[in-house]
RNA sequence: GCCCCUGUAGUUCAAUGGAUAGAACACAGGUUUGCGGAACCUGAAAUUAAGGUUCGAUUCCUUACAGGGGCACCA
């Protein structure tokens, strides 16, 4: 790539100057009046060798000018020091040649060839709501999924899901109540009665806790009847969602299935010290190892796990499914202090599987009113949330002359494509305070702006096709514009956001690069027979049109063929 | 009380220790002959406060203030 040939021709300028290269820092300039790329070696250099550091840049400049490297229009010296980069017309067209030649391609590399990765994320409760917290976890995981897979790594997707514990017994008891659940509304329903009931009335308390035993050692053949019928209408209802949002699972892990692995592990490692005895249970001190973490309970003094023990029984089971030389979990940022406490625990018990497991939070999708809650009932759905959106896209679209199945593809993916967008474009870790009027835009800094100008540019295209002009990059146009000394960058921020798994520096680039194009579409004619630089206009929209798809791809997004 | 995270335009978010802090929404004004106006252009508008480290701090350190989350038998 250009960025390392840059950073090895400042390498060989120092050399030649005597001068010791440690990291060189090179970086894109906020402004491209500043260049394509910036070091600032000469500031970090200056100082150790008591030079002025625009001497010295000057002296790097002459350096890298005598090496004559031909994708260099020029390179100067500006501000306090700075070396600014600026990248020739001649490197810009062969760039947007290659984005065009690479197509679906443009922007993989290899880093990450040979390795296997499992990605756990979404984990709902089965006979609890989807709700948008799983949707935010969902629509992270796929993404940086998608996002390592482009770094050529083998990847795995994975769920863990609740099927045991005291919600089931809740939402049993509500099902008692009222009739057995026929959907997964109505499971939803029971749970809310359940859980009410459980805070509100000792004696359904009390219920609540004998029918949660039963359903642990299954010995009541009415209550396993409801608690498989149930259990297997969430997850179905599951699976409706994950189609609709475009992922999949290629394995699932259920906590019914935990304990014992977990259990067994407790137990050994109790013996060797790692676990210790406390008020008749058995808990890790992790304010031993370190003072920002505290004590968990591992098995209660009822001699039952708790979720620690069977999160340590996951560890084990994933690695014994999948060898994965990363194990990505992606879970909410509430859970960041358990998830370090058990994570210091495992490290004591497995430190090479420990090492291999990497943490990522997100924050909260909230309601104004706060924090959503699925027992106050002021919880919205997954399901309520798309249904919302798509209402406002078939609004917009309803004069348009589509047919059916268009209009049904539109409203889809513009749908989601906004959810999924309005998620994505911030750092991964901050909550989303969810404002139905606010949260989900059409315009500016929006999934569907990308959408459009995806559409707008394949648009162009086949406009370009229908004259016969075809893409070249022969004849090149006069000036060098903004969306050429953009498009050349994605690989970079390909790989930027698969190091930090970060998703929103592809987002971010996105609505750049499609700000960049809409203002070279209005300002050129873009099909024109009579310019002799059409086809290289054709190939910079090609090469846009490619990496757009590219980008919103690792988002998970698609773009309708009209909207 | 202890621990963790976060304080950036009116609002929602960006900014790998770098140059004049970048978008979007909202607001004010504008874009007729060209390929899609879910678009484009112009304008006004911000780093919680005080110290420190640094040639240079929104970014690192300390303190204060404000918000969120978590702290033994729930998940």
């Amino acid at each position: 790539m250009i960025r390392e040939k840059l950073k090895n021709s400042i390498r060989e300028a120092l050399k030649s100057l005597c001068i010791a290269a440690n990291d060189i820092h090179l970086e894109h300039p906020a402004d491209l009046r500043f260049g394509d790329y910036s070091s600032n070696v000469a500031l970090v250099c200056a100082r150790e060798l008591k030079a002025r550091p625009r001497d010295l840049a000057e002296k790097i400049v002459g350096e890298i000018r005598a090496q004559k490297i031909k994708e260099l229009e020029k390179a100067e010296v500006a501000g306090s020091g700075f070396i600014n980069f600026f990248l020739s017309k001649e490197f810009f067209a062969e760039s947007v040649g290659e984005a065009v030649k690479e197509g679906e391609n443009f922007g993989r590399n290899k880093s990450l060839n040979g390795k296997k990765i499992m990605v756990e994320y979404t984990d709902p409760n089965p006979f609890k709501e989807f709700h948008i917290g799983h949707l935010m976890s969902n629509v992270i995981g796929e993404s940086i999924s998608r996002i390592v897979e482009f770094h050529g790594a083998e990847v795995k997707r994975a769920c863990y899901q609740g099927d045991v514990g005291l919600h089931t017994a809740k939402a049993i008891y509500g099902a008692m109540k009222s009739g057995e659940p026929k959907n997964a509304e109505e499971w939803g329903n029971a749970y809310a009665k359940g859980s009410s009931a459980y805070e509100d009335d000792l004696k359904a308390k009390k219920e609540i806790d004998e029918l949660n035993k039963k359903i642990y050692d299954r010995s009541d053949a009415r209550i396993n009847s409801l608690y498989d019928s149930g259990r297997k209408i969430s997850l179905d209802k599951f699976e409706e969602i994950y189609k609709k949002l475009g992922t999949h699972f290629d394995y699932y892990f259920f906590e019914s299935g935990m304990a014992k692995p977990g259990l067994e592990i407790v137990r050994e490692f109790l013996k060797k010290g790692i676990f210790e005895e406390s008020d008749g249970a058995v808990v890790f001190k992790g304010e031993k190892y370190d003072p920002a973490l505290h004590t968990r309970v591992y098995i209660t003094s009822q001699g039952l796990p708790t979720y620690e023990t069977k999160e340590l029984g996951l560890h084990i089971t994933k690695a014994e499914t999948y060898p994965a030389d990363i194990s990505i979990v992606i879970t909410a940022n509430e859970q960041d202090g358990v998830f370090a406490v058990g994570l210091e625990a495992f490290r004591r018990i497995d430190p090479k599987l420990a090492g291999k497991i990497k943490h990522v939070s997100h924050g909260l999708l909230k309601l104004p009113t706060g924090k959503m809650s699925s027992r106050k009932g002021n919880i919205l759905t997954a399901e309520e949330l798309i249904s919302d959106v798509e209402k406002l896209v078939e609004e917009k679209i309803k004069g348009r002359d589509y047919d059916k199945a268009l209009k049904k593809e539109i409203i889809e993916k513009v749908s989601i494509g906004a959810i999924k967008y309005s998620i994505l474009r911030q750092a991964v870790g901050g909550d989303i305070v969810y404002d139905f009027e606010k949260s989900i835009s059409f315009e500016g800094d929006s999934g569907p702006y990308l959408q459009y100008s995806c559409v707008r540019a394949k648009s162009v295209l086949a406009k370009a096709e229908e004259e016969g002009i075809k893409p070249s990059i022969e004849k090149i146009a006069t000036e060098t514009s903004e969306l050429e000394r953009l498009l050349y960058r994605f690989p970079e921020i390909v790989e930027r956001a698969g190091k930090e798994y970060s998703p929103h520096y592809i987002a971010s680039y996105l609505i750049e690069l499609a700000s960049s194009f809409n203002n070279f579409y209005t300002k050129h004619k873009i099909v024109d027979r009579e310019d002799e630089t059409s086809p290289y206009k054709i190939a910079l929209a090609a090469a846009f049109a490619a990496t757009i798809k590219n980008g919103l791809n690792l988002l998970g997004i698609q773009a309708p063929e009209k909207m």
